[in-house]
DNA sequence: AACAAACACAACCGCCGCAGG
DNA sequence: GCCTGCGGCGGTTGTGTTTGT
């Protein structure tokens, strides 16, 4: 047997805190501090465990904390650290100011983990969520279309997700999983930068559900897969400046 | 409009490492 | 060296909200 949860002393509240509750810690820590989180509810006058008051001081109450959305940058950032530091998330959290790292944990179970997965062959993954595959999705500032897609029946038989293989290094011709709608693809590529879309295929009876193969060139007509994981990310969630990602 | 499914996020749980006795 | 208490951390859950059918 482990050591009982300190929550379950009698009397202790659970749940979600009161405004009430919440002005009365934020009194206590500006008057007094929080030394010794053990301590402190019964000294404030709480009904809670010390931990309960420290978790909803850290997430929530303290003055230094950012709310609000993550901003494409931080999302990248996040993407970035979790590369280097896996679920580490107070030191995610550290590497940006004002997040906690309850709030990074979140927005990773809940947006980045879904849209960014890397398989055991190394491929990249961007995986759609079930609600996301009900709709089109479109970019706003560059209006791609991005449903449409050809799911990896092979890996994924509830067509949950777009696999993306990884870059040959020596081949000429990079072979994607893309499906999008033909049309908005070639307005949206810039033709300097993404020269060729070939040997599409639809299947006749799914006019919806076409398929590319095309070929990554960059101005000087020099093939260029050698990017990381970051780049693929960016050009298959369309957060980028897609040919700039290519200079 | 009602219900179900999916999402978002605050909060809880349990384990671990560290410090002090 | 062992035990205990505490803070910190990451995984998970609970619940309110949003979206789809």
């Amino acid at each position: 047997m482990g050591r009982a949860p300190c929550c379950e002393k009698m009397g202790l509240k659970k749940g979600p805190w009161t405004p009430e509750e919440d002005q009365i810690l934020i009194s206590y820590i500006h008057k007094y501090g929080h030394g010794n989180w053990r301590a402190l509810p019964k000294l404030a006058g709480l009904l809670r465990c010390g931990k309960s008051c420290r978790l909803r001081w850290i997430n929530y109450l303290r003055p230094d904390i950012k709310r609000g959305n993550f901003t494409k940058e931080e999302e990248e950032t996040i993407i970035e650290l979790h590369q280097m530091l896996g679920n580490r998330w107070s030191a995610i959290a550290a590497r940006l100011p004002g997040r906690t790292d309850n709030e990074i944990k979140n927005v990773w179970h809940t947006h980045l983990k879904k849209r960014l997965i890397i398989n055991n062959n190394d491929d990249v993954i961007v995986q759609k969520s079930k609600r996301q595959r009900n709709h089109e999705s479109y970019d706003d500032d560059n209006n791609i279309k991005i449903d449409d897609t050809k799911y990896d029946n092979d890996n994924n038989s509830n067509n949950d997700s777009l696999v993306v293989s990884s870059p040959p290094q020596s081949s000429s011709s990079y072979n994607s999983f893309i499906s999008t709608d033909d049309q908005n693809f070639s307005e949206t590529m810039d033709d300097q930068f993404w020269t060729e879309v070939f040997s599409s295929e639809s299947d006749e009876n799914d006019h919806n559900n076409h398929e590319f193969d095309f070929t990554l060139t960059n101005s000087n007509n020099n093939v260029d897969y050698d990017q990381d994981m970051e780049f693929w990310f960016n050009v298959f969630t369309r957060s980028a400046d897609l040919p700039e990602l290519l200079l």
